[in-house]
DNA sequence: CCCAAGACCTGGCGGC
DNA sequence: TGCCGCCAGGTCTTGG
């Protein structure tokens, strides 16, 4: 579900409600998601005050001062910040429970979400290690891009959504980044000039901007920690509208599949 | 090493 | 209405 803005939109969503708040109970309900959820996650944060909520790349880190608890959302996850007495739906496998009555919960009908304990060091987790650079920092930009990509003959749409190469970007923004910036997707990434990246890095920045901006977008499910959802789907210009006529020239735009993701664009304006 | 396909899951939708 | 196949915001693992 969530590429970048969705996760920074949940993190800030849930911040206010429960940083600095003491952690008093973890139920586990469910276990099985992409990896086994530790079952010691209560013994080890009880009594423990969160500290901060970070986000690397697609990945939640609730600081706390025993270590760092990771949270990724998969495709279908959501957190929210529910009452003690909240009815507990279909999905909602994890209940962070807080002194303050409130409670951090982890819904995920598919389970390909991650609840994982990762200690002091984080960065150096497996998970974390070999991320590229944040997509909205200075790290990010064409000398990287054009560096990373020479001698590549993947299509440029799989390189961009590469977490090695920049974290963040998944299909939606991946098709939206390269129609805004001109660029047929199936272009090899070995293939575009150093310029080409440069218009292409301030789209991706610009876009990701927006859609925190908006809220996220929200296809079918998607929630903010405050349970609403995000507005950013209105201002899509491919994802989702294969078939329909392009916003700039109103020539049909082409759904094809690159490495089994739908990817839609514009024959005439992305070359 | 590089890249594509497969795998992991559930649910919603269109077609018959 | 009911069943079937296909599709979905991610990413680790496998295999060519």
């Amino acid at each position: 579900m969530p590429e970048l803005p969705e996760v920074e939109t949940t993190r800030k969503g849930i911040t206010p409600h429960i940083c600095g708040q003491k952690l008093t109970q973890v139920n586990i309900r469910q276990p099985n998601l992409r990896w086994p959820v530790s079952e010691n996650l209560a013994y080890r944060l009880q009594g423990q005050t969160l500290l901060n909520i970070e986000r690397r790349a697609k990945y939640l880190l609730f600081q706390f001062p025993c270590g760092y608890l990771l949270i990724h959302l998969g495709m279908s996850g959501s957190l929210r910040i529910v009452p003690y007495n909240s009815v507990i739906a279909k999905h909602d496998h994890i209940d962070i429970c807080f002194e303050s009555q409130q409670i951090l919960r982890y819904t995920d009908p598919r389970r390909f979400g991650a609840v994982l304990w990762l200690g002091t060091a984080p960065l150096q987790h497996k998970l974390l290690r070999n991320l590229g650079p944040e997509p909205l920092s200075e790290d990010f930009n064409a000398q990287h891009l054009y560096q990373y990509s020479r001698n590549k003959k993947q299509a440029i749409k799989q390189f961009l959504m590469d977490q090695k190469i920049v974290t963040g970007v998944g299909n939606i923004y991946a098709n939206e980044a390269l129609y805004s910036s001109g660029i047929n997707p199936k272009t090899q990434a070995g293939r575009i000039a150093q310029q080409r990246y440069q218009k292409l890095v301030a789209v991706v920045k610009q876009v990701l901007q927006q859609a925190i901006a908006e809220g996220g977008t929200t296809l079918r499910d998607f929630v903010g920690g405050d349970g609403k959802p995000g507005y950013f789907k209105q201002q899509l210009h491919v994802y989702g509208r294969g078939g329909e006529p392009c916003h700039g020239c109103q020539e049909t735009l082409v759904e094809i599949r690159l490495s089994g993701r739908s990817s839609v664009y514009c024959r005439h304006c992305q070359r």
